[in-house]
DNA sequence: GAGGACCGCGCC
DNA sequence: AAAGGGCGCGGTCCTC
C-alpha cells in the first residue's frame, strides 16, 4: 500500500490490534514515517509459536497457505529480495491465518496463559523495530579515542594496528618464535610446547596461571586482538550510523524464546566499549537489570515457597545463605545455577544434592524437566512455549544420528540438560517479554511527540534495558521500569509472592552502570 | 574464491 | 571417567 503511514496514524487513535504477517517488514517504514502503534499481532512469530506449543491441537492451524506459515522465515532488514523469492508467500492471506490462529488458542485449556504469550511476542517485536529505529547514542569521537589509545592509530585494511603488532612482537620475543602469528591455533599451540608448556588447547583461561614470560603478553595480545577485529574501526563504520548504534533484533530467534540479534554484535556488547555509550544533552540513559532473574524465574513457575522466601530480598543468593540453607553465597550461586544447566561433578554438584533437600519444589522442577527430555518427551515454558523435539533432525538428516547405544545416550543426556535448562531459560525470557512490552507503553505514556521525543528502549538483553530519556524524566522511567516489572510478575506468577527487584542506575554513560 | 567447520572470545 | 544452558562474531584452516 502506498500510503500505508497514512492509514495506519488515522486509525491509531482507536488502539485497533494491527494483524501482519512480519513486524520486522511492516513496522520500520511507519516507524521512519513517525507512526508509532499500540499493539500488533505478528503472525509469523504466533505461528511458529502455535505450532511447538504442547497444549494447542496442530491441526486446527493447518489450511489453506499454512504451509507457507511454517515456512516463513524472519524477514531480514533492508534485504527486499527475500520478498520476492515467492510470490505467494508475499501475499498471504493475513485473515485466514489469523482467524486459524484465534480458534486454536480459544480450543486450548490454556487459552489464557497462550493468548499473553502471544500477546507478550508481538509486542517484544514492536520493542525490536523501535530500538532499532531509536539506536543507542554513540560518541564515535570517544570510541575512536578509546581504541587509538589501547591500539594505536586506524590502520590500514588488513594489517594490525601499531599497538596490537608491538604487543604480537613481545609475544614472539617471548616465544623466542620469529614468525608466529598469535590468532594461528597450531602455530601457537606449536610455539607454547616448543616453550615446555603442554596445553590441549590456546584458550586464555587455560593460560592464565602458566609459568611464563610470554603468557602475559600473550593475553594481553588476545584481548586487544579481539576488541579490534569485533569492535573496533571496521565495526564502527558498518553499524553506527549518525551518532547511534542500531543492531538488529531477532524476537524468539532463540529456541527458548530468548531473543537473538543478527548484526551488530547486540549480545556481546563488550564492557570495553560501553563507555562510548552516552546519552544526548540534556537526556540520560536508564539502565535497569534483574537481579537473578532465572533462580528468582525457577522458585514462581515451581511455587517453592521456601526459595520464594529467599528471593525476598535484593539477593536472593544471599537470601539462601540467611535462610541456613547454605554456608556461603558463592555456594548457593554454584548449586543453583549447577540445578539450572545440569553440573552433576564438582562443587556445583555437590551443592545441587544438598540444596535438593532444602528447596524440593524447585529443585524437583528441573530435575523432571531433564527426565522428561532424556525421556525423549516435549517440555514446555509456563506460558506454554514447547521445547524443540528431540529427534526431529534425524528424520531429515539420518546421517546425523548417533550410531550406536554409547552416542544415543549421550545425546539424551545432552537433550535432558537443554529440557532442564528450557523450562527456566524460557519462562525467564516470558517474565523479560512482559516486562518491556508493559514497559514501552507506559515510557511512551511519559512523554509527548514522536517516539525518539519520549522516553525510550534503546537496549535490551536478556535481563537487562537501557531507556534513552529527557534528564528530567529520569525519575519517572526508573519508577516505570519498577511498575512495569510488577506487572510481569503479577501476569506470570499471579499471587505467588516472589520478587523480582531491579537494580537500575541512572547515568550519562553505560559504561558508569557497571555491574554491583 | 566461496563456503563451512571449528575454535576462542564476548554477553546473559 | 566424565558428564553446565543459550546466543553472535571473526579468524584460521580445510574442502570444493
Amino acid at each position: 500500500m502506498a500510503d500505508l503511514p497514512a492509514y495506519v496514524r488515522e486509525r491509531e487513535p482507536d488502539a485497533p490490534r494491527w494483524v501482519w504477517d512480519d513486524t520486522a517488514r511492516w513496522y520500520p517504514p511507519l516507524l521512519a514515517a513517525g507512526v508509532r502503534v499500540e499493539r500488533c499481532q505478528d503472525l509469523r512469530l504466533t505461528h511458529h509459536l502455535l505450532t511447538g506449543a504442547p497444549a494447542v491441537d496442530a491441526t486446527l492451524l493447518a489450511g489453506e497457505q499454512s504451509e507457507h506459515w511454517d515456512r516463513l522465515g524472519p524477514t531480514v532488514p533492508g534485504d527486499p529480495a527475500l520478498f520476492s523469492a515467492d510470490d505467494t508467500a508475499e501475499h498471504l492471506r493475513a485473515d485466514l491465518e489469523d482467524a486459524r490462529q484465534l480458534a486454536a488458542v480459544a480450543a486450548s485449556p490454556e487459552a489464557g496463559r497462550l493468548g499473553l504469550l502471544l500477546a507478550a511476542e508481538s509486542s517484544g517485536a514492536l520493542a525490536a523495530a523501535e530500538m532499532t529505529y531509536a539506536g543507542v547514542p554513540w560518541r564515535v569521537d570517544l570510541h575512536e579515542r578509546l581504541l587509538t589509545e589501547l591500539l594505536g592509530p586506524r590502520p590500514l585494511r588488513g594489517t594490525r594496528p601499531t599497538g596490537l603488532e608491538a604487543v604480537a612482537v613481545e609475544v614472539r620475543e617471548a616465544f623466542h618464535a620469529p614468525g608466529l602469528n598469535p590468532d594461528s591455533r597450531p602455530e601457537l599451540l606449536a610455539a607454547l610446547r616448543r616453550a615446555g608448556l603442554e596445553v590441549a588447547d590456546t584458550r586464555a583461561s587455560t593460560l592464565r596461571g602458566l609459568e611464563h614470560d610470554g603468557i602475559e603478553p600473550l593475553l594481553r595480545y588476545k584481548q586487544l586482538s579481539h576488541l579490534f577485529s569485533t569492535f573496533g574501526w571496521a565495526w564502527m563504520d558498518q553499524w553506527v550510523r549518525d551518532g547511534r548504534f542500531r543492531p538488529s533484533y531477532q524476537p524468539a530467534g532463540s529456541t527458548t524464546g530468548r531473543w537473538a540479534s543478527n548484526g551488530g554484535g547486540a549480545l556481546s556488547f563488550p564492557a570495553q566499549v560501553r563507555p562510548a555509550a552516552v546519552a544526548d544533552d540534556g537526556w540520560l540513559l536508564v539502565v535497569a537489570d534483574v537481579a537473578q532473574l532465572e533462580p528468582r524465574t525457577l522458585a514462581g513457575m515451581s511455587g517453592d515457597r521456601a526459595l520464594a522466601r529467599s528471593a525476598r530480598g535484593a539477593d536472593l543468593y544471599q537470601g539462601m545463605v540467611d535462610d541456613g540453607a547454605v554456608a556461603t553465597r558463592a555456594d548457593a550461586k554454584l548449586g543453583l545455577i549447577g540445578a539450572m544447566y545440569g553440573a552433576t561433578t564438582g562443587e556445583s554438584g555437590r551443592m545441587v544434592a544438598g540444596l535438593t533437600r532444602r528447596y524440593p519444589a524447585a529443585f524437583g522442577l528441573v530435575e523432571e524437566a531433564a527426565r522428561a527430555g532424556e525421556r525423549g518427551e516435549v517440555v514446555r515454558t509456563l506460558l506454554g512455549r514447547g521445547s524443540p523435539r528431540l529427534v526431529a533432525d534425524w528424520d531429515r538428516d539420518p546421517d546425523e544420528a548417533p550410531a550406536d547405544r554409547d552416542g544415543q545416550d549421550r545425546y539424551r543426556r545432552a537433550y535432558g540438560r537443554f529440557t532442564r535448562n528450557f523450562v527456566v531459560q524460557g519462562t525467564g525470557a516470558e517474565w523479560a517479554l512482559c516486562w518491556i512490552a508493559d514497559l514501552r507503553n507506559r515510557l511512551w505514556r511519559l512523554g509527548t511527540g514522536p517516539l525518539d521525543a519520549r522516553p525510550h528502549l534503546v537496549f535490551f538483553l536478556h535481563d537487562e534495558v537501557v531507556v534513552h530519556t529527557p534528564a528530567d524524566l529520569a525519575d519517572a522511567v526508573v519508577t516505570e521500569l519498577e511498575a512495569a516489572a510488577a506487572t510481569a510478575s503479577r501476569l506470570l506468577f499471579r499471587t505467588l509472592p516472589i520478587d523480582f527487584p531491579l537494580s537500575t542506575a541512572v547515568v550519562r554513560s553505560y559504561a558508569e552502570a557497571a555491574k554491583a
